[in-house]
RNA sequence: GGGAUCUUAGCUCAGCUGGGAGAGCAUCUGCCUUACAAGCAGAGGGUCACAGGUUCGAGCCCUGUAGGUCCCACCA
């Protein structure tokens, strides 16, 4: 059977018959069981407009991964799946959709509208759904959830209506983003800011003299990037302490076109090194010049239509969109002799981050978010580490949000999504907030209601995921069992959009963090750092590579060679190497299944265990702990590195190699039994680590190598056991190793062919390489090159360390201070020498120290005991070395 | 304007709380050797941006300089 696998590993086909196998075993589902500790994410639920990206793969491979570990070190692994409506990006492509068919929008009605996007919603919500399996993702399926369900619906309600009720959530005429295209509101953190190429136009306004007559002499001049904003001017400003202009605080310019008296008010916000010092006021147009109205009463006066063209407040400009409108002031004020100039001026204007438009500053009543007690948990939480940031600079960025924060604007024009649950009366229009229409009005008794047109946020129903996932607002034993989370992973792109909003929502709604990790990644670029994007065409289907090169390939490139919270750029050579690796492990089984088949593989003696064994054993050991400890403090990347390096070097290049004469020229059953448990225990060990990150070609070779259990991803973790590390064989095996390259390197220099005829006796006189062998007898043979090494004592007759070298039929002696460079080791062990006499120091100085005698743990005092003695042997050691050299 | 981050081999990047400069790819040399040529054995290549400082010891900590990237705020 074993010989019948292919040479090279395909994972075609493989991978689709794997995963079929995992769902119909159910190992990804997890129910409430208290005999195990719960461990739970939950994963940012994907768009239902999207295609799986890079971005996507690599956010999903690091909770797969996460997931996987824990489930085999028998945490109860929940990892909760699910999809987000998207309003406005979904609503935007449905609208494009209807466009091509050449329906409008509101021509089709909201009902119809909404009917187009359930439909929408059947037929692509679980595209992106099955692409995730084909990364392997091991989510628990049956418990997959939606962001506009029931369940969701009923804990978005429920939050309002509690919010609303605390004060929290409030309606108010704001100074908004409002996007002309989308014609709706945006908040704050969607809107983008580009630099552009503009304009400051300089452009003075007539005083009105002591008759209340317009001036025809004096003038106020300003400068302004937005002329056209001036038709809703209701002041001008200036600074107070600005001794220019103190003198005209209080008296009046004229506004032309529409013939207003603005007054000038002096407000601290102008700034009088900037422009002219003077400021003109357009609260309806401008977040500054809104606050700047309210301190001095003045009028807000709205000049603009939703698609952003000029309303009837704008007198003979009405009708006109704003960039038109804004030529033709600019044109009029200059035949009126009041434009002084125009500057060139680049200045960062607001877009929307979704479509790209200017967006346009308008006052209009919205509901908020009060934020200033809401946000005081969350901070409170990342600030004395209940929330752990990895990285954790990121929690700098957190507070530079938290700091300066303000009222979240929840309210949106779009038709996709949640409706807002305020009712306005017919007849009083008095507000009512409830989770069902009233019957009737507590004011006036009236029957008839309307409810509010506009949906939430998105992001308002995203925030409550962690726990409207998990049953809330029903008291569910899920809630009880797997909440609070254990991490969350996610890009830092949407720390402000998603994950503070989640830990306030968290703290407010359940009393508790949403989850005690926050896992960051970084984007995935192009091979020139660019973003992947659609306008630029460089975007790299991770489909595409799946098909080509399998899913364990492409989820290995993403998880290695990058930080977390780090940009990572997508090479093809990266795939190319993680397939070449897939490829490795596949042939190393293969070897080990070639030599297996007809044999039964009994446990060995300890007795019968050659140093070689115990060696790789000893290295496997060490490798559990490493990396079970960098998987626990999130260094993924860190740890897949070390069981790559384990089993491409250690394993493949040198066991596998040790251990080959021994299969294949030696009668020695006991010793090919040993050499073979030793094969298969410590292949099965690294593929249990590597699992997590490569499951399928990890499961296939699981499945083809032993009958006894019946699934890689559902068996237990390897542990590390003290007993099993044995630091005399590896000492002894490092010392052959290196004798081993010293001959290989006079080989090449003596430009011999290699030949797996050659023969090498490793000469010592170092004790330990002579306890662990025993002298005389074959050890192993055929290294790669050097076919048969001997141990023996210095009772030879040969003084130094030396290696023999049997070269077809010739013996050839070398000392080992001729296979390296004598000048440059010495130099290396006196650097030695002084490192060790530095760390003695050290050690010595802190045990001499009186405070750290009395004050440190007991432990910490030991451990720097040991160092002392430990250092210490290996400076004598080292500077015998150094007099050997010597001479 | 505020903040973060980066500068390490030809390229892309690791390097965790200070203790022998690393990986992948690329380059060069020699190999179809019965697991693997998607492989094997080697080699070359780095004053860890620059200048100071702390330390027995600095890629890592501190100060400053230069250049790049990103985020936030925003001046009309």
């Amino acid at each position: 059977m074993a010989k019948e696998l292919a040479k090279t590993y395909d994972p075609k086909g493989i991978e689709d018959r794997i995963y079929e196998k995992w769902l119909e075993k159910k190992y990804f589902h997890a129910e409430v069981d208290h005999s195990k500790t719960p461990f739970t994410i939950v994963i940012p639920p994907p768009n239902i407009t999207g295609q799986l990206h890079m971005g996507h793969a690599l956010d999903n491979t690091m909770q797969d991964i996460l997931i996987r570990y824990k489930r085999m070190q028998g945490y109860n692994a929940l990892w909760q799946p699910g999809t987000d409506h998207a309003s406005i990006a979904t609503e935007v492509k449905i609208i494009e959709k209807l466009k091509e068919e050449g329906i409008d929008k509101h021509d089709l009605g909201r009902e119809k509208f909404l009917e187009r996007a359930w439909e929408w919603k059947k037929q692509y919500g679980s595209r992106i759904i099955n692409q995730l399996k084909k990364m392997g993702s091991s989510c628990d399926w049956d418990r997959e959830r939606f962001t506009m369900d029931e369940g969701c619906n009923k804990a978005v309600t429920e939050v309002f209506c509690k919010m609303h009720e605390k004060g929290w959530i409030y309606k108010g005429a704001r100074i908004i983003n409002w996007c002309p295209v989308c014609n709706t509101s945006i908040s704050d953190a969607e809107v983008e800011y580009e630099d552009q190429a503009g304009h400051f136009w300089h452009i003075k306004y007539p005083l009105f003299d002591e008759n209340g007559e317009v001036s025809k002499t004096e003038f106020l001049e300003f400068a302004t990037t937005r002329p056209e904003t001036m038709l809703g001017d209701t002041a001008v400003a200036v600074n107070p302490d600005d001794d220019r202009y103190k003198k005209l605080i209080g008296r009046d310019v004229y506004l032309p076109f529409i013939g207003r008296k603005l007054p000038i008010v002096a407000d601290s916000y102008v700034d009088m090194e900037f422009g002219t010092g003077v400021v003109k006021i357009t609260p309806a147009h401008d977040p500054n010049d809104f606050e700047v109205g309210k301190r001095h009463n003045l009028p807000i006066i709205n000049i603009m239509n939703d698609d952003a063209t000029i309303n009837e407040n704008g007198g003979k400009f009405a009708g006109m969109d704003r960039y038109e409108a804004r030529k033709q002031i600019v044109k009029e004020l200059d035949e009126m002799g009041l434009l002084v100039k125009i500057e060139d001026y680049s200045h960062n204007v607001g877009t929307h981050d979704r479509c790209k438009t200017t967006i346009e500053p308008l006052v209009k009543e919205q509901w908020f978010v009060k934020m200033d007690e809401l946000i005081k948990p969350a901070v409170k939480a990342v600030k004395e580490g209940d929330i752990k940031l990895i990285p954790e600079r990121m929690e700098k960025t957190y507070f530079n949000w938290t700091d300066n924060i303000r009222d979240w604007c929840i309210s949106r024009q779009l038709w996709w999504g949640h409706r807002i649950p305020a009712y306005y009366c017919d007849e009083c229009k008095e507000v009512i907030v409830a989770k069902e229409m009233p019957d009737v009005c507590p004011k006036c008794g009236c029957t008839h209601f309307t409810q509010d047109p506009d949906t939430l946020d998105t992001w308002f129903s995203s925030a409550l995921w962690p726990f409207s996932t998990l049953g809330w607002p029903e008291k569910t034993e899920d809630l009880k069992y797997f909440y609070p989370t254990d991490v969350l992973v996610t890009g830092y792109d949407i720390i402000f959009f998603w994950v503070i909003r989640m830990i306030f929502s968290g703290f407010e709604q359940m009393g508790e963090k949403p989850f005690k990790t926050v896992l960051f990644h970084g984007l995935v670029r192009d091979s020139q750092g660019r973003k992947m994007s659609k306008s630029l065409g460089n975007g790299i289907d991770p489909l595409e590579i799946i098909d080509q090169y399998g899913a364990d390939a492409l989820r290995l490139t993403l998880i290695t060679g990058n930080a977390p919270g780090n940009d990572m750029r997508f090479y093809m050579e990266r795939v190319e190497a993680s397939r070449n690796f897939a490829n490795k492990v596949w042939n190393a089984s293969r070897f080990i299944m070639m030599n297996m088949e007809g044999k039964n593989v009994s446990i060995p003696n300890d007795a019968d265990l050659q140093p070689v064994d115990k060696w790789i054993l000893s290295k496997f050991n060490i490798l559990v702990k490493d990396v079970t400890d960098n998987m626990d403090s999130f260094e993924l990347g860190i740890a897949v590195q070390k069981v790559y390096d384990f089993i491409w070097d250690e394993f493949c290049d040198w066991y596998i190699e040790m251990v080959k004469p021994r299969l294949y020229n030696s009668d020695d059953a006991t010793s090919q039994n040993a050499a073979l448990w030793t094969l298969k225990t410590t292949l099965i060990g690294a593929l249990k680590l590597l699992h997590p990150y490569m499951p399928f070609i990890t499961e296939e070779i699981f499945c083809n190598l032993q009958d006894e259990e019946e699934s890689i991803m559902i068996s237990e973790w390897p542990k590390y056991e003290e007993s099993k590390t044995f630091a005399k064989e590896e000492n002894a095996i490092e010392t052959i190793k290196e004798a081993v390259r010293g001959i290989r390197n006079v080989r090449t220099e003596m430009n011999v062919a290699p030949s797996r005829k050659a023969a090498v006796y490793v000469v010592s006189d170092n004790a330990g390489i002579r306890n662990t062998f025993e002298e005389g007898k074959l050890f192993f043979a055929s290294l790669a090159y050097a076919s048969e090494v001997f141990i023996q004592s210095d009772k030879t007759g040969i003084a130094d360390d030396a290696v023999s070298v049997v070269i077809n039929g010739a013996t050839i002696y070398i000392p080992f201070a001729e296979l390296v460079d004598i000048s440059a080791e010495i130099e290396r062990l006196n650097k030695e020498a002084a490192r060790l006499e530095g760390e003695i120091k050290r050690a010595d100085g802190m045990l001499k120290n009186e405070k750290f005698v009395s004050k440190a743990p007991a432990a910490k005092i030991q451990e720097e005991k040991d160092k002392l003695e430990k250092y210490t042997n290996m400076l004598s050691q080292v500077k015998n070395r150094l007099q050997q050299l010597a001479k």
